[in-house]
DNA sequence: GCCGCCGGTGAAAATTTCCTTCACGTCATT
DNA sequence: AATGACGTGAAGGAAATTTTCACCGGCGGC
């Protein structure tokens, strides 16, 4: 076995005095300099700028790199602290990873016309995040509460929702549909309205409208309202008109939009989570039921799959 | 110079061509776990569980920590898109790192049914906040770039998705109609297919499928395909069946499911995002024309939305 | 001025680590 | 019950890393 002695005392067999430096390798390597020989320099030297791509190299790699070799990258990495180049490296792959997350949190900026891909997907992911944490933390839950409890007595449900708030009333109906739930997405608003009518005090309305003032979602849930059904409105807008025929408001956040980032695309993300709040805290309450037509539905999916995928 | 090329010429199909993985690994377990053998899991498990750990481990310890061969874990980690377990700790150096410095990893812990209805709110905001981090993490940008191309370039687009993703494809095709691009979102099966019939080579046919196996997609974009048109697919299964018919394979983050919590949900929030920045890539591409068209539809919604209702 | 010591250096051997091939066991299918 | 496909690990081969060792150039002593 090897015996390497370094002249530290107090370790077991191991290296003596430094534990492998994490990321402080840019210092270390301006501390050690001076003790380095001229080789061994070049070698830190294009450890230190580019730890990323020296991650990327084998010994026999680095060392031509810096026209050096094996045995001198090795020497050089042992006088770092680490065994050997091999920890080196992993220490390095390290490094490059954490100057990289750093540097991420500059994506705050809007999205522009010449952003590169990589840009845009993580400017949408942070702007959707932010969204929900926005969106969560603004829910009202005693409101919620209320709205499960509704939905989960509701012997019908009413859905209403027009262009992209249309696909958030599907979503809901979907979900509740699936747990047995007698729920109805409604797109056109004539439908909406002739269907309002026929709601009875024991039934739920849904309205879900970003602008809260969307008239072909309003005027429903208002007939539905009027026949005694209880009525939930989803809206980023607590204060407009939709709010007014609504037993109870659930609001959602309101991102900044800009031009190439329509409101629908955060509004929608907002409604969604509020819609999936819903559906959990209604599957809780029905939950003798609702499990066992989840589990069916997992089955009736199945076999549509083709057989194998593995 | 190594020259090791994977022989697996049979079908590009597998995964997408991803590049190594920067630290979107835990999300690349969960995608890819499903399609893993048991030995493979377990050593997914250990690697995604304790990075740093693994990370100081050789390929003969961690078959050994986890009980399988050495096989298994080099298996294991090309899996994963590494070029072979060097590189796969190379990045697992680089992920623990990361998250040493970035805080506590965070625990999420399922949603119960007794969960009171503010930690549903926290659950679910803080598990599609993950969705999305991982989701763009482990998108291949190369592929979304050329995604985005074709359906700039696209004269006819059609967009196929059913159950929960009908309702991605339908958002999908709103936005882009939005722009002036001709999309059309195909729920029904059938006239998916003879629809894809009419594709040709400027054509696009988009899938979408978390399972990545779902028949009634997977059929009219395999016409689409045979018919030369451009396909794109959209699962959260970059190895199954669809992709074999798929010019470019965008791959979607598979969150854990739980009871309460179907796959349904995390996986439609991946979805988005994905759809969201393909929308946004063809908005860039085509600002020309994109831009007064976004103008434009903000005008006629103005008109509905009267501060008096109706 | 010549010689020998010595640190610095790299080529090549030695070793570890990693990767590939192949044969065996297990499970599912027919 | 036979067959085939697949997952699995053991052993051998390739590549990496580490060690050894010999060379080179400079410096001081003889």
């Amino acid at each position: 076995m090897k015996e390497i002695f370094t002249g530290g005392t107090g370790g077991n067999g191991g290296n003596g005095g430094a534990p492998p430096a994490p990321a402080a390798l840019a210092a270390k390597v301006r501390t050690l300099a001076p003790s380095m020989t001229r080789s061994m320099q070049r070698v830190a030297e294009a450890v230190a700028g580019d730890p990323a791509g020296c991650a990327a190299l084998t010994v026999t790699g680095l060392a031509e790199l810096t026209g050096t070799s094996e045995a001198t990258v090795v020497r050089t990495a042992r006088l770092l602290g680490y065994p050997g180049y091999r920890d080196l490296r992993l220490a390095l792959a390290g490094l490059a990873a954490q100057q990289q997350s750093g540097r991420a949190p500059a994506v705050t900026a809007d999205i522009a016309v010449d952003d590169p891909i990589a840009d845009v997907v993580a400017k949408l992911a942070y702007d959707e995040q932010q969204t929900l944490a926005d969106t969560a933390a603004g829910l009202d839950t005693a409101q919620l509460g209320a709205a499960v409890s509704a939905l989960a007595a509701a012997r019908r449900i009413d859905i209403y929702g027009v262009g992209a708030s249309a696909l958030v009333a599907q979503d809901l109906a979907q979900k509740l549909l699936r747990i047995g739930i007698l729920a109805h997405a409604m797109g056109d608003p004539h439908l909406s309205v002739t269907n309002a009518v026929l709601l009875r005090s024991k039934d739920v309305a849904v309205a879900i409208t970003h602008s809260g003032s969307t008239g072909d979602v309003i005027e429903p849930l208002r007939v539905a309202f009027e026949h005694g059904a209880t009525t939930i409105a989803i809206t980023g807008r607590p204060d407009g008109p939709v709010s007014q025929y609504a037993d109870h408001v659930l609001t959602t956040s309101t991102a900044r939009e800009s031009e190439l980032r329509p409101a629908a695309m955060s509004s929608r993300t907002s409604q969604l989570l509020v819609v999936d709040c819903l559906f959990v805290g209604v599957a809780q309450r029905t939950y003798e039921t609702a499990a066992p037509a989840l589990a069916a539905s997992y089955e009736a999916l199945a076999h549509r799959h083709s057989p194998r995928s593995r």
